[in-house]
DNA sequence: CTGAAAGCGCTTACAG
DNA sequence: CTGAAAGCGCTTACAG
């Protein structure tokens, strides 16, 4: 059994050289090799860091995170849980952690939770075991584990989901209500008021949201809550299709219909199909998300674009402050932009 | 700023508890703690094991996984590179793994290459300062790091496609070739001998077994090289889009095509729908992968299915045989079963 | 400007 | 059956 290491021009594999092989060629201590490496203010002398950065290249000497991470008590590895990896748009945003977090030298777990409570919690824990310096998450779950982070004031950005449980830990994600009520707003001002939505898990702040903005912009166009025709549902494409059967089973059928995300407007265009209905001709189906495979395999959805990109850029951002010290209270959620797309007409 | 921890009852974050606290609580050494924690056979008292279990309890004790790693020199964290995270296809199998390597109690750490050599060199020594047992990647590209890995006997499993360089380290995916000989003997035997192929890029053992198997499986009913039509293209939805442009532009157009991918697949039926063709109707597309999605949103795909969920399994034993002593080169690859999924007849 | 020393949390011969 | 000791690779006061 060969374990990870450089190779030598004669495929043996070597040793990774540590800080001590360079001080040793160097003729310095380990200490001065490592503040040379971690460019230490306390500046070394000119000659001294020549020599430390020759051997370092000459023993392609890389610093092993492990030995950092024990000392310093605090890993460069950033847990990145989502509630589902097979999810395009969630991919990309985990595509965009990754990116902003390398960017700044931290690497990132992706971990995949399934939305399930239990399986959070087995990662929260695990993850502190790695002594993980915060965590990132999307479709957070309540669970037990996740509560006592919460409350001890834990290093944790939310994205997409605002927390179940009230803390001073910032959100990245849109104005989910906004949203929900642009979407109201068009299909009352395009003759679409005949229209359903097929609404989230009451666990989510993102998709009550959704749902509120939704009635809300309803309202404000003189529509009803009750000929809003509100379906419960969940997340997934099956969910949106058993939604979707329910409610156009329904009189009178909608001719619109606001999915909770894009996934549900998948299954719910299933339902649309088996019923001969023409979307957006007979059906306009309304998503949010804005899964980049849209263009490709949906051109008959109209959605809500996410700016899966610029979530990256915050939650890396977010992370640094904190970890440069920066009161979680004090760091503002970052709302992003959004913007309605229009497919299919 | 806070460390990750657990916390109390008031909110403040406790320290993580070490194994010396274990020890200090149960009146034992930290040896003796360590023992029976991982369950050592040179057993320990029964009243010993007691003590200790109830100071872990008491205290909660988790070992932390740095100072393990840096002990053993040996980490328990397993990176998987994946070439496209936000292909479901791809997250599929990721997700598989990381089930499959979480089963036997390890982490998968998940790395998007983008099929970029210099992103997966960059991973590549990024994750030896963390001293992994081993590597699983996916979609593969040559680069001098892998090169040198591959020379050097490094602990590596390769998945979908093999490694670009020979060496001993073993593959898991389906044949390739006799998929793309079965599409070819379904065309040919069911009238579509207007046929051509979309075919992956060359660098890709995996594409170019898919493209040989097209051609002999023609080869077997009559249907010489000239009139299978290959394209070149790449993995990409757009390289799908891309590709099927240019084979269409052909004359005759072809009433089927075997698509190196099902994204490739979904690029080309946008093309085919500019064009006015209908799929299934005037045109069949085939595809490889079987897209999770597919049933949701590509109705009218034909596709070899690979299974995605027998994939990480396999991956998951190969490693764990590897860590186990057993020599790469005895390890046999593991090819699992496909089946061809005929949609929108 | 630089080094010796301590210590982060673990595991493992070794000795008893 | 159990413990003392060494050591994995780093960083960081502290002293000079």
């Amino acid at each position: 059994m060969e374990k990870t290491g450089r190779t030598s021009v004669d495929g043996r594999v070597e040793k990774r050289s540590t800080i001590g092989d360079v001080a040793r060629r160097a003729g310095v201590s380990a200490a001065t090799v490592s503040r040379v490496v971690n460019g230490v203010y306390d500046k070394a002398s000119a000659k001294t860091v020549a020599r430390v950065q020759a051997a370092v290249d000459d023993l392609k000497y890389r610093p092993g995170s492990i030995g950092r991470a024990l000392r310093k008590q605090e890993s460069r590895l950033v847990p990145f849980l989502v509630p589902d990896v097979s999810n395009a748009f969630y991919s990309a945003i985990a595509v965009s952690v990754e990116a902003a977090l390398r960017d700044r030298e931290y690497a990132m777990i992706l971990c995949n939770t399934a939305e399930d409570p239990v399986r959070q919690d087995a990662y929260l824990t695990e993850m502190s075991s790695h002594l993980v310096p915060g965590i990132a998450m999307m479709g957070a779950v309540e669970s037990p584990g996740l509560r006592a982070m919460v409350e001890g004031g834990e290093t944790l950005v939310f994205v997409n989901r605002r927390s179940p449980y009230p803390g001073a830990q910032p959100f990245v994600g849109i104005d989910n209500f906004n949203a929900g009520r642009d979407v109201a707003h068009y299909m009352a001002d395009h003759g679409l008021d005949r229209c359903g939505m097929i609404c989230g898990p009451e666990a989510s702040a993102a998709s009550r949201d959704r749902r509120a903005g939704y009635l809300s912009g309803l309202a404000e166009r003189q529509i009803s809550p009750e000929d809003a025709h509100l379906v419960k549902g969940g997340l997934t494409v099956e969910d949106g299709y058993r939604s979707a059967t329910e409610l156009f089973s329904r009189n009178p059928q909608p001719r619109a219909v606001f999915c909770v995300n894009d996934l549900v407007a998948y299954g719910a265009r299933k339902r649309c199909s088996e019923l001969r209905l023409d979307v957006p001709g007979d059906v306009v189906l309304f998503g949010i998300d804005d899964n980049p495979l849209n263009e490709w395999v949906a051109p008959w959805l109209s959605t809500v674009h996410v700016p899966a990109d610029a979530i990256g850029e915050a939650v890396g951002r977010i992370l640094v402050e904190i970890w440069d010290g920066r009161t979680m209270s004090d760091i503002p959620d970052a709302i992003l932009p959004y913007r309605m797309v229009l497919r299919g007409e």
